[in-house]
DNA sequence: GTAATTTCGTGTATAGATTACACAAACCCA
DNA sequence: TGGGTTTGTGTAATCTATACACGAAATTAC
């Protein structure tokens, strides 16, 4: 009789323009890793889908809905919880801005945010698993218009540029950036404008979801190589 | 009390230049599904990786040892499976040619291999589980040289070509795919020749492990696109 | 209120990469 | 020895990616 649990973890990523790129961490109330800073994420439940399980785990100890989820990868070494043998299933997770600063004002010493480049100490495997799941969220957004998803749904342009900057850590050309995104024709410039600062007003713009499976539908490719 | 229970199942390709490339199927013994063509796997034991657990059941079923084993995705709907609760990971595999055609030999009726275009119908989600890693292989080649694991380690230029035919589904220019894959540097060009049939001789080829880590290690970027 | 500062917005020229394309060489077989 | 088959090779044209700088529109500082 098999005795293997299952269980979902979640690398939930937020975005603010000032701050870079984050992990939603939760601090583990018991033993193994007591104290410790971890994935958010449990056992999952007979009846729910593994999807499910995550969502649930991320309401229950973050108060968080995403706006995009994905599979990552599931980490299944015998030894890697130090008293059952648990295989989880890790999903990475994209929020708003809206959301990333309701989490981060709760001022709760169990749930925070950290910057991916200053992570803590984490409790089992879970250091790997942020580090794999950074990784997929580098190669993803390079092919896939995801990054929008960190996003508020309008933004300014210089917005993404900059996410771009800081995911791919490096400088990005602002014209060649701008003229290969608008290419695809799945983004809008919308005829308001915002200004957060000093400096000329920015367009706000938008992803616009229909056009995007209208092209993908067609076989399109979307090499965002920048 | 959680009751679900971990399985793996592998999904293995093996390419012939006549017959294009196969997925290693066996015939299911039991309900459910009794006598339906399957995905070799079973379950995990509490004590084993998810990949040995992999190997284990491949090498029981079909007798087969890949050369190639990779993560494909994990499945895990409450309905997958009607009877328990099955959360299962898949795996995709390669073979050898020496391995393809020995299995392909051993007439028990319970194992085959089946060109992937011309599938049987399968168990569980079985047809989905396929069909994803027949998309994640034609993806995979083209950013990463893995082709080379379904041909002999000695093998003419031209089944490469015609592997990549085959997955990508479309002519591929002889002279521009020699020079796009020679430029990279991890192919070597053998004094040996073979003929397999009419025709000029050709030149063995031999794809270099070392050199691709060295590449790989200086950052290097195999965008393989034909 | 004028000058300095900040951020946004835009186009062109060059280099690099991809694609299209055809014929000779080396063997087998009749 | 001539016809059939497969391998092997280079160049020109097109497309894609990159490098690069300055004016416009607002705020801030004096």
């Amino acid at each position: 009789m098999q005795s293997i649990k299952v269980s979902v973890d979640a690398v939930v990523f937020g975005y603010d323009p000032e701050e870079g790129v984050s992990v939603l961490l939760i601090t583990r109330k018991y033993e193994p890793f007591q104290k410790f800073w971890a994935l958010p994420g449990g056992l999952v439940k007979d009846e729910e889908s593994l999807e499910a399980a995550v969502k649930r785990e991320l309401k229950e100890e973050a108060g968080i809905d995403v706006t995009y989820l994905e599979q990552l990868y599931t980490f299944g070494k015998p030894e890697r919880d130090p008293r059952n043998r648990v295989v989880s299933v890790a999903y990475y997770g994209l929020v708003r801005p809206k959301d990333y600063h309701i989490s981060a004002q709760t001022d709760a010493d169990d749930v925070a945010w950290f910057n991916i480049k200053k992570l803590p100490r984490l409790a089992f495997d879970h250091k790997n698993i942020v580090e794999i799941a950074i990784k997929r969220l580098r190669g993803k957004i390079a092919y896939e218009p995801i990054g929008f998803e960190l996003l508020d749904k309008k933004f300014p342009f210089s917005d993404l540029e900059k996410l771009y900057q800081v995911l791919l850590d490096r400088d990005v050309d602002r014209r060649n950036f701008k003229k290969k995104i608008m290419s695809y024709g799945f983004l809008e410039e919308l005829p308001e404008s915002i200004q957060r600062s000093a400096g000329r007003p920015a367009k706000l713009f938008q992803f616009n979801k229909k056009k995007y499976f209208e092209l993908q539908e067609r076989g399109y490719n979307f090499d965002l190589f920048i």
